[in-house]
DNA sequence: CAGAATCCATTTGGATACTG
DNA sequence: CAGTATCCAAATGGATTCTG
């Protein structure tokens, strides 16, 4: 019996925290974006696509604060930031890369049955 | 390469959409309770720990909108109403199982790295 | 370039009271 | 039992302006 099953699957208090906090409307995709290596702040602007700047500043803040990110300043002109992600971040990355592959896979199915439901008529 | 190395790992706006409605502060948690099998009202308010009756409710109905979870009346005395996951949400599942599974390995040592963080002296 | 600060709208979530 | 309805507080997120 693995942990989870353990603890039937979610039922600690911190769990329900920790979920909503990477389940933000940026966190996993700046997450999945940093996968691929260390990059700048504004070449992550662009990557992720329809982020604002403030976002990108508190997430990137949120994820250094709980140890997924770490930033590093290079004291040149102009001035250069890179992030990139910790051990612990990479191993979010990995369940992080399947949940946005299964957002992908199945926004289509969603949309219909969002469609679908929304027809029937209904209060 | 797979779908998601294709589209960049979550550069899609329906991506973040999606993302963001599964990542509420309840949705994994419920779809994980709902892994075990099938489940009632009450049982599951009893089940996902701290959710108050009206999130319960909204989730519930968020889920059954997207076509994830299916919802069945049985009129009786008392009336009886069961939730289970179609075959969409099983598949989210098992992504939603490991995300809370992480979430629980994980737990303590981001409220470490918060505490370290926190206690660095900083503006 | 990499942000900090401010303002404001929308969303999310909790508590409570009521219903078929 | 399984909700609905209402009120309200807090969190989230976007846009804009300013800075070392």
């Amino acid at each position: 019996m693995d942990v989870t099953t353990a603890h039937a699957a979610g039922d600690c208090r911190s769990v329900s925290e920790i979920l909503s906090r990477v389940g933000d409307k940026w966190t996993i995709q700046v997450i999945v974006a940093l996968r691929q290596g260390p990059a700048r702040f504004n070449g992550m602007k662009r990557q992720v696509n329809g982020i604002s700047q403030q976002m990108l500043t508190r997430t990137l803040k949120a994820l250094e604060r709980d140890g997924m990110v770490v930033r590093t300043v290079h004291h040149s002109t102009p001035p250069q930031v890179e992030y990139r992600l910790t051990e612990l971040g990479f191993s979010l990355s990995e369940t992080a890369r399947q949940l946005a592959e299964w957002a992908t896979l199945n926004s289509d199915a969603i949309a219909q049955n969002r469609i679908r439901y929304d027809g029937r008529d209904r209060p």
